[in-house]
DNA sequence: GTCTATAACCGGATAGAC
DNA sequence: GTCTATCCGGTTATAGAC
């Protein structure tokens, strides 16, 4: 389950040559592995032994496919970057031309929350471990990020000079709010709370209108 | 520095004794260490050697004070969410009678960001760790946790109740989502972006009017 | 490609001197 | 109370058989 995700779209997933071998269908069973057991675990909690354990394989039999553990987290947070994005991409493509700012923001937190919350090992394994990995991968990660975060800033930038949204609130706090509030939701997201697309619903309602009662 | 929060409020910090021996205050200093030390490396990449360092002593003395890793890192956490409580408490009681709930609320936003954006390296290092920690702190941290929930429930309840917010969305989502936008913004607030205080008005506005111009 | 075995390396924890 | 020295267990990583 929940292996569905792409890779290869950007970030450290993209050298590889888009072929399915057998070497490279283990190789994507031992990230799917990764990205599992990632996600619950995090980063410290994770051994080698567990992902190989789920991928049906012995640790040492890993090294074959990656270099080192860090090389392997790498690669997981490379994909989870780029999944989210792509199906961004693809969702704001297919809205209708006409459809306003509004509604394409809407659209942006309801892919999200349910990329991350139901959809993608890969994208709620990467937000977990931001805060979590050496340096070296944190930076790496940052670079994959900026493309993403270029995305959204643009979103917002159309609503507002399109008069949609506010103008008198700082764009880059706006941004890290939500986004903010929608990653966030990895860490106390359970099934039994309801579908993703109805928190998603909320949230967009409380983005764009607030708690205060129209009048 | 941000070693000026009084601990012993409440959850696994409250057994010892108010006492300000020379022991005690060593024990302070341990503890201030690993918060610091655990704000900005997380769980995994923390090492006693780090903590020892901070506090001007060898590793192996920190054993002396603390029984293991986890329970020094427990106590951390411990700390952390009786300090952030404890100063919302306080400013929430400061606040005149006549206080609307909107405002109450406004404070209260203010207070968690600001605590943990600039105050207390105890509160801001526990957020990061939620997510990091073992089962066994994870459990018990969820329990000290569970009376500050309910004052922001309580919060939010009230202003319902009152009509000064909507009554049309999920309580429980509202919650989520004011705290984690909080909350995540330790994994990318620098001091650069500006003092915390202008963060929380921009995001107080956002909660309360949303990003939709008002005609 | 994957296995088994083991090397190499930490880092947490303990013991005993001071 | 703190230090130094050391043990001990676990984990990454490597070597070589199959």
């Amino acid at each position: 389950m929940r292996s569905d995700e792409l890779a290869g779209a950007a970030g450290a997933a993209a050298e590889r040559p888009p072929g399915d071998s057998k070497s490279e269908r283990t190789r994507r069973r031992i990230l799917d592995a990764a990205a599992l057991v990632l996600r619950r675990k995090g980063y410290a909690g994770t051994r080698l032994s567990d992902i190989a354990k789920v991928a049906g394989m012995q640790a040492g039999s890993l090294y074959y496919h990656f270099s080192s553990r860090e090389a392997l987290v790498a690669e997981v947070m490379g994909t989870g970057v780029a999944v989210v994005q792509a199906q961004m991409q693809a969702a704001l493509a297919a809205l209708p031309p006409e459809a306003s700012h509004r509604n394409r923001l809407a659209a942006a937190i309801e892919i999200h929350l349910i990329a991350v919350l139901e959809q993608s090992d890969y994208a709620s394994a990467t937000i977990k471990l931001l805060g979590q990995v050496p340096k070296d991968i944190q930076k790496q990660q940052l670079a994959n990020e900026r493309a993403y975060g270029k995305l959204w800033r643009q979103l917002l930038r159309d609503a507002r000079e399109a008069g949609e949204i506010r103008g008198d609130l700082n764009l880059s706090a706006m941004r890290m709010m939500i986004v903010g509030a929608l990653n966030w939701a990895v860490e106390w997201y359970h099934p039994e709370d309801g579908p993703a697309e109805q928190i998603a619903r909320d949230f967009v309602e409380m983005v764009l209108h607030g708690l205060v009662p129209r009048r």
